[in-house]
DNA sequence: AAACTAAATAGTAATGATTATGATTTAGTT
DNA sequence: AACTAAATCATAATCATTACTATTTAGTTT
């Protein structure tokens, strides 16, 4: 069974990406956040402790081109971007539900696009963003007490 | 019948915020946003041309002020926050059609959200967005041409 | 295994949106 | 007209992100 990271490393391969230390390392440390979304800028802090030298640059721009690969998804939120690892290949089409307190982040079954196509006559549908935030059962267990 | 501007000054009002110079200009501004989206910091700079001396933090903080007042609608895209005129104090909740050559906003009838409930069991609920993009019938006759 | 080359990175500085701060002004009230 | 809390101004700082150019390196070719 293949890694999410070798997973990851075939992609880059596919696309004659070259695989350096740095790509690696973001790989590494971004596969932690297959459910929780984290700010660019915590990534590039994170990076730089971790390997001093390492430019801002390669990091926002390995990032952003590993969006559009399909590896990660990002979202914009109070002037910044967040990211987040998309480890489902097999089903790259979904939303979600983020917990605004954990920050943890549920897939949901079903899009609703379906429903507003013929709202939209004559229109080119390029794309949606269908997103539902609270406080997950844990959380809300918790702040019951 | 009330304009706009009227009823925005009167939830002012009601909330017991002065009706300042600076609010009123800002109203009038944004009331010419709609249907479309204005990025923040163009509506800063707009209003210092024609304001000379007027200061972002006036800006910045009316307008974040005016969003939870329900005057405005807020969005962040692209490191910027996004800020467009809510008149439609009838019906608050509506969801969007964003054309990404224009930027005209359309709003969608109906909300998705029930759907999605019974897959949230123990979860509360506090917000959602459901935002769809593309290109008007407008932009896409054109774009044809 | 050394040479090669386009791609990637480092290092430094700049940009641009937004926020902070403390002194001054003003809307609405007394 | 005086009063006072709220609002604004003026200035500077902050923070995320981007620009730029010299240097390095992954992957290939000889």
């Amino acid at each position: 069974m293949e890694t999410p990271i070798e997973q990851a490393v075939a992609v880059l391969r596919r696309n004659q990406l070259k695989i350096t230390k740095q790509r690696q390392a973001l790989l590494d440390y971004l596969v932690t956040y297959q459910d929780h979304y984290v700010a660019i800028s915590e990534v590039d802090e994170h990076m730089r402790t971790l390997f001093a030298g390492m430019s801002h640059n390669t990091i926002y721009r390995n990032v952003k081109e590993f969006e559009t690969l399909g590896l990660l998804e990002l979202k914009s939120q109070a002037n910044q971007t967040l990211v987040k690892y998309q480890c489902d290949f097999e089903h790259q089409h979904h939303h979600h539900f983020v917990c605004s307190n954990c920050g943890k982040v549920t897939e949901l079954q079903a899009c609703p696009l379906d429903e507003y196509e013929a709202q939209l006559p004559g229109c080119t549908i390029t794309g949606h963003r269908m997103e539902i935030y609270g406080l997950c059962a844990e959380c809300t267990q918790k702040q019951a007490n």
